[in-house]
DNA sequence: TTTACATATGACTAATTAATCATATGTTTG
DNA sequence: CAAACATATGATTAATTAGTCATATGTAAA
């Protein structure tokens, strides 16, 4: 076990931590995730809700899924999406607390 | 009070959070964080710390600091540098808790 | 007050990326 | 099986952005 105090962290936990975030700060993935929170959701619903187009709330669902942040099965001929990350929620509502404190 | 169960938070904390996000979500950046989780540090010393430009450093540290992340204080030719906000870095160490876990 | 040191800043470039459009894939119903 | 519906995908485009380079600003020492 060697002792390397001069960084403080490793590398490769930066860039997950990054990926992580990254996932997470875009306003139409958030408002996916906040939005999932509530129920279980189609593809087209969530387009509908968020006043987007179907191939972009696609894509980003492709983004959060391989995130694992989601998850789907098929119903019929919709796709059904889920948190798959529960944690990561938690730390969602952290984050709103926090911002809701900046802006006192 | 009324009840928009439709939308499931309003669009201004979407963006805040979004931006505190993309903030954190630059590999240098937390670096930068992490280094300064230990102790006050000059912009000189982050950069030889994280073998970077000082000049690339210099442009990250005020995004940080736009963001309220960090704060600086002047040191005869140096500034010095230090964390500004502990709650963001609560959040950090709770997702580096969650990316751990994911690796497992 | 020159000179050296430390940091900040502005212009620029390369890379990333979110949304769009067109279309392909997959599922159900008539 | 054909048609309608639901979603996924690939190519393209516009916008954002991290780093670099050159240089400006600020501070201290000779």
């Amino acid at each position: 076990m060697d002792i390397k105090t001069t960084s403080p962290i490793d590398k490769e936990s930066i860039l997950s931590i990054s990926k992580l975030f990254k996932v997470i700060s875009d306003p139409t993935r958030l408002s996916v995730l906040f939005l999932l929170q509530k129920k279980e959701c189609s593809v087209g619903n969530i387009a509908i809700s968020l006043d987007m187009e179907q191939s972009a709330i696609s894509h980003q669902l492709k983004t959060l899924k391989d995130a694992r942040l989601v998850k789907s099965r098929r119903e019929g001929k919709s796709m059904l999406y889920s948190l798959d990350d529960l944690h990561v929620f938690s730390i969602l509502e952290q984050v709103l607390t926090h911002v809701s404190e900046l802006e006192k």
